[in-house]
DNA sequence: CTTTCTGCAAACGATTTGCAGCAGC
DNA sequence: GCTGCTGCAAATCGTTTGCAGAAAG
């Protein structure tokens, strides 16, 4: 798949530009198999802070990237699932960090299953669902 | 359930005293249907927020509160299972609160079915699982 | 060319920390 | 009475915003 094409379109339909600074941000996370937070992104790669934090707002509001939460108070961000797989995640409840888990087939369906159940019974408007495992990333051991 | 008995318990076992300011705090997130943030927690009721922020650390290390995580990026508490009922969260994807749904028999079983499959399939050290619905609460329409 | 984005610097708000005095056990 | 907790105030850090100049289409 074209990320960067696709991306560019994504931005062109709500109005938006595919800039030099938002490439930045995409390939950065394209680089990475986890979601991360806005210092981490910014870390080392000379991007400035204030424009990462606009972008990361615009990107996702394009649907070009994920907010994702973790055990601690940072958002961090990764593509959306057309451009990386479908996966889940391990947060680790020692340091915050948060993993990418690859999806399996059975590990799907019986989270289906709970999902149908869910909206069913709560007759919400739910417009999606999270599934994260706590756990320890193999850095906390 | 002897909710202060029980507090006073838990602190003892990992050498902690049960306080005026962490008293306080448990009776305010008792009284509460949703999980707080630190600032909405001590809103209105003269608990200083450095105290909050530090008791807040204790009890959840106690297992007396439970950290949840929103939509946004601040960190919401609750009393721990023990002390409430078994529920999930719906958290609104507009502005960020967190409301308790509470958990139904089927609904149980399909995640417990799904949590199965999660530790055969990842074999990793996986301490809990979180299940939260993304969607709008009744104020954000 | 026009409109939007960028980057700096300053503002902001939540969270953390040092320290002297108070309180639980 | 000893040790740990409290509360204030100041420091810190992530995040937001105003604005003049640069860049995308």
């Amino acid at each position: 798949m074209d990320l960067h094409g696709e991306a560019q379109r994504r931005l062109g339909d709500i109005s938006q530009r595919y800039t030099t600074g938002r490439r930045a941000i995409v390939e950065a996370l394209a680089e990475t198999p986890r979601p991360l937070t806005v210092p981490e992104l910014v870390a080392g790669r000379g991007i400035p802070s204030s424009s990462a934090y606009r972008n990361v707002l615009v990107l996702v509001d394009a649907g070009v990237l994920h907010r994702v939460a973790g055990a601690d108070d940072h958002a961090r961000f990764e593509l959306a699932e057309p451009f990386g797989e479908h996966h889940h995640h391990l947060i680790c409840d020692s340091c915050g960090t948060v993993v990418d888990i690859d999806a399996s087939r059975p590990l799907e369906q019986a989270l289906d299953a709970a999902a149908k159940i869910i909206a069913a019974d709560t007759g919400l408007e739910i417009r999606s669902h999270r599934i994260d495992l706590l756990g320890r990333c193999t850095d906390c051991v």
